[in-house]
DNA sequence: GTCTATAAAGAGATAGAC
DNA sequence: GTCTATCTCTTTATAGAC
């Protein structure tokens, strides 16, 4: 791969590793092609500018995930046991990708993004409805208790997307037990039983 | 404040503003400076280097959590409401300095951070501790289930911090009531009574 | 497909006047 | 305490040779 083959899904992998070390704007073209083993100019030769590289990166997080997410929703019809698979896919790609999901949750921003934030938020909601739907489903069916199912969605997102901040593949879980372990909380809590928390 | 009175804290809310905006790299000194109705020279008065800035901004964040949740930890001995204070508050320091919270939580990296990364995490790990600590005790006293406290408080600092990606303080809700939710979902989960996922 | 060389612009930071 | 002027370094991106 290194120097004779390039291609541009290894440019568009290191690039990811490197954004999410350094941060986009840290990370320089210089580091990239280093990391390649070819000279900064030769990149150019794959895209046409550094924003292009984390547009790649963005598109290939969020179609995993909706691809992923829609052909759970059109299989599964039990509404907990589809919550349930929608975490856990959310979860193991995260922990499989963890470098794509890094620069897509922490580096795209409008500032980064540039000309094409708007396709990538598009595709973000895309999946957040999904998401949403699942839980109003749930909580129609009288599975899931009254709850702001957008307020749901944003506590599940924010522990599955907190990972990209703490986890690591050497750690002594697996994405699926991690996902078990998310699961167990959106739907039961830590609680004993049902605590009286004054609310 | 504009012009003539200029202080340094004015210099540091200004700034987390604009790293909260743009970005720590991509918010430039000039941005700062036409912010605050000066050139970008007379920054140095009060500040060493652009770095200065973000650790002045990181510092106040953790300090303020740090010492409300010690306040909170020495003052409440029931374990569910210590917890439920613990919720409160980080959520509503969240809301109310909201660019404070998200320089420090998506801004600061060690990259960004250079030198003085290891002062800021240390500070960070004291919070987690605190947290942790409170969960195990909660734990240990009945009124939450055999769980692993470092998960539950990674899913509950996620479910918190990633507030910072989508709360607006124009939004329909309070801090008070997010906090309540947040604290209902830790607690008992969103099923409507024990929901077997089967985990 | 990769190289060298370089253009062109922007960044953080400093010095000294006022 | 703020200004002007400037230094120095880095960065993205391009042109043209091989």
């Amino acid at each position: 791969m290194r120097g004779g083959n390039l291609t541009r899904e290894h440019l568009i992998r290191v690039s990811a590793e490197l954004f999410s070390e350094k941060g986009f704007r840290a990370a320089t073209m210089e580091d990239i092609a280093q990391a390649l083993g070819i000279r900064k100019g030769s990149i150019y030769y794959y895209i046409k500018s550094k924003e292009e590289l984390l547009r790649e990166i963005s598109l290939r997080t969020m179609n995993m995930l909706l691809e992923a997410a829609q052909n759970i929703v059109s299989s599964i019809s039990h509404p907990t046991k589809r919550i349930e698979a929608l975490i856990d896919s959310h979860v193991r790609l995260l922990c499989e990708n963890l470098d794509l999901f890094t620069c897509t949750l922490r580096e795209l921003t409008p500032t980064n993004a540039g000309p094409f934030w708007g396709e990538i938020v598009g595709l973000r909601d895309r999946y957040e409805s999904l998401i949403r739907w699942a839980i109003r489903d749930a909580k129609e069916k009288r599975v899931l208790k009254e709850i702001d199912e957008k307020m749901a969605g944003l506590a599940l997102l924010g522990m599955m997307n907190w990972m990209t901040r703490w986890y690591s593949p050497n750690g002594e879980k697996s994405s699926r037990e991690l996902a078990q372990i998310w699961t167990d909380i959106f739907f039961n809590g830590t609680g004993k039983r049902e605590v009286d928390n004054g609310v």
